[in-house]
DNA sequence: AAATTCTTGTTACATTATTCACAAATGCCG
DNA sequence: CGGCATTTGTGAATAATGTAACAAGAATTT
């Protein structure tokens, strides 16, 4: 349990109840119950509630929830009003791939700046930028307002370039590395690691 | 080692304790306490200890646990001694870098073939493949044994792919679009979806 | 070889998360 | 309008997960 008494979990599915009401809503829906919400979510309709629960009372008994005011007030909760700008540290080709990836944008986050620590690859061209040395670091996060940094770099690196970030004022890390870094209380970290995903599922599938 | 009754929580740690085994064994230790995994890891070693515990008796009082015993039994816990054959659905961008990303094949996991459902794919050379149809599906499936779908399709797509992959007999399924599949029971899903941890991660951030 | 220090495996306890169940609203239908 | 069908928000009950505590075994020291 964190920030004001809500537990992490529940702030961990509410992207999904964002996504879910933004599909009804692309449908052209304008109200949804937890039970029809759930249905889509694979989830009770209990859970629903209860998460909601923890942020206000959005819905109207006998009808469930305008899909309008929810999603302005989730996402107002979850803090995407605005425009995030991220910095990515590593382009390789997994941070080549990161850069144009697709998918960021259209949800409000914007990588300004690409970065990497070795001498050879500072000066190229990946995508629209110039690879930047780890010293504009701080210049960058403070000039553009940087707040989110991507790490794509060798797990042998990757702590070393988040003590970076951190140091120059990172507050969140999206770390693609397969290593589970160390970031002082404050600083929010989410890992992706397609490989433990995998390495998980096998169990289910080892003897089937 | 009886599958039922072990929660999924644990089985989601366990590759975790492989990792780290693997990185101590590489620095030449031969033996580990619960205490210096969990300083590792960033985990009670009560937790270490009692998520173990489901599988067997490892340890030696006094002593600890041998990193090569360990990490042997977890990995045929986890399934991870042999080879697990995959295929990609899916050669856009994210699919294309998906088949370059280098850290699958060095854990076991391999792309042995890759398909897309949109005619101006098919026929095109992506890394090492030809792009194959997903007529083609069965087939390779029953041909090269493969087990696992990777899919890298627009999320509208996604469902469409993951219900041919399950008919076809695919039994794991690595989902990189942003959607909550539908699979039926005995097949097992996996989500990579960075947007979704971004936007959890901003619940944080937004008033720091 | 006794005392001391470690460290496991496990049981008991504490905390966290999910589901249930129901009163109170709301809308709809005839 | 009255009755019926919905559906929320929530406190209580249940289930799941995590932590602490400790007896017992093993290594090390004196």
């Amino acid at each position: 349990m964190q920030r004001g008494g809500v537990p992490e979990v529940v702030v961990e599915r509410l992207p999904l109840y964002v996504r879910a009401l933004t599909q009804l809503r692309r449908e052209g829906e304008e109200v949804v119950s937890s039970q029809q919400l759930g249905e889509r979510l694979r989830m009770t309709p209990a859970q629903i509630r209860k998460d909601l629960s923890y942020f206000g009372r959005f819905g109207k008994q006998g009808r469930g929830y305008s899909i309008g005011i929810l999603l302005e007030q989730l996402r107002e909760i979850l803090g995407l009003t605005g425009e995030w700008r991220a910095c990515l540290v590593g382009v390789g080709r997994l941070g080549r791939a990161i850069i144009n990836y697709t998918g960021f944008a259209p949800e409000g986050f914007s990588i300004v700046a690409a970065f990497d620590s070795a001498d050879d690859q500072v000066g190229a061209n990946v995508g629209e930028f110039i690879v930047r040395p780890m010293s504009d670091l701080g210049t960058v996060v403070n000039d553009m307002g940087v707040t989110i940094g991507i790490v794509a770099v060798p797990s042998a690196q990757a702590q070393a370039v988040i003590n970076q970030l951190v140091e120059n004022g990172i507050k969140g890390i999206l770390n693609y590395a397969p290593v589970a870094p160390y970031v002082p209380k404050g600083v929010v970290v989410r890992n992706i690691d397609p490989v433990l995903s995998l390495q998980s599922m096998t169990f289910y599938l080892k003897d089937l």
